[in-house]
DNA sequence: ATAAAGCCGACAAGAATTGTCGGCTTTTAA
DNA sequence: TTAAAAGCCGACAATTCTTGTCGGCTTTAT
């Protein structure tokens, strides 16, 4: 509960990597998974999912590989793990049956406190 | 990913539940259940935590049950699910060979986040 | 003495996470 | 124009975590 699953570890750190670099060249899944010690075919599905959701630009063959889609003061570490993660905090069987439930609220508070703290930090930040 | 555990869910609606009682009456592991639609022999384990670090207090035998160990002013959600979960929220298997590693910022500031809210709320507040 | 409880350890079912594979398409460079 | 380098995709396998169950034991009030 609670624990930060590893393809949100591997996906922060690929989009980590790729900030560093800073520029529009596009670098291979052979790359960022040997640099970053990112098993391959986890990291393929992992940059699949964050090009669906428009993170990160794929080019294919020869040279191909992934960049950046946007500056780096512009992606959030909610940007990364929302596109990974189905987040929805609490899912409580028992809520339709409560008419006032009295532990809802600290469930609903920590969801607050952590997407608040995942939108404070850009991969610009995380850089600099 | 940060999905609050059933387990969680069902103990602190238990305690909850007690501490709306609040008197010095046992309240048994089949009232509970029944009351909160908890599965018995899951609540069983649970209690049984809670228990061994003391938040509340066990009376086997005709009448038994549970009772608070402390006031609801001196239990917060954090007491109960730091008793329930193995509260290591980042648990990098990568950290030993990276020298400074620009990602575990966020997860510990998750962390930070997570456990300063729990701690803020207690069973006081909750029922109030 | 008996019945109502809690205690304990083992274990089983189910779900989620993590990782792998094979074959496909696209792109570039020789 | 063809071969190699890459990404794309769906299926699936391994492992781990969560959730739940069971049987037999001990303690306690009546
Ligand atoms: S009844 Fe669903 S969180 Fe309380
Ligand atoms: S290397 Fe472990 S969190 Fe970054």
């Amino acid at each position: 509960m609670f624990k930060v699953s590893k393809k949100s570890q591997y996906g922060l750190r690929a989009m980590v990597y790729l900030a560093k670099k800073d520029s529009k060249e596009f670098f291979s899944l052979k790359d960022i998974s040997g640099k970053e010690s990112i098993p391959f075919d986890f990291l393929e599905k992992i940059m699949s999912e964050l090009e669906k959701v428009k993170l990160v630009k794929a080019k294919k063959g020869i040279q191909g590989g992934y960049v950046l889609a946007r500056n780096p003061e512009r992606i959030t570490a909610k940007d990364i793990v929302s596109a990974l993660e189905n987040t929805t905090a609490v899912d409580c069987s028992f809520c339709g049956k409560s008419k006032k439930c009295l532990t809802k609220n600290v469930w609903r508070k920590i969801d607050v406190a952590i997407n608040k703290t995942l939108k404070s930090m850009t991969l610009s930040d995380l850089i600099s």
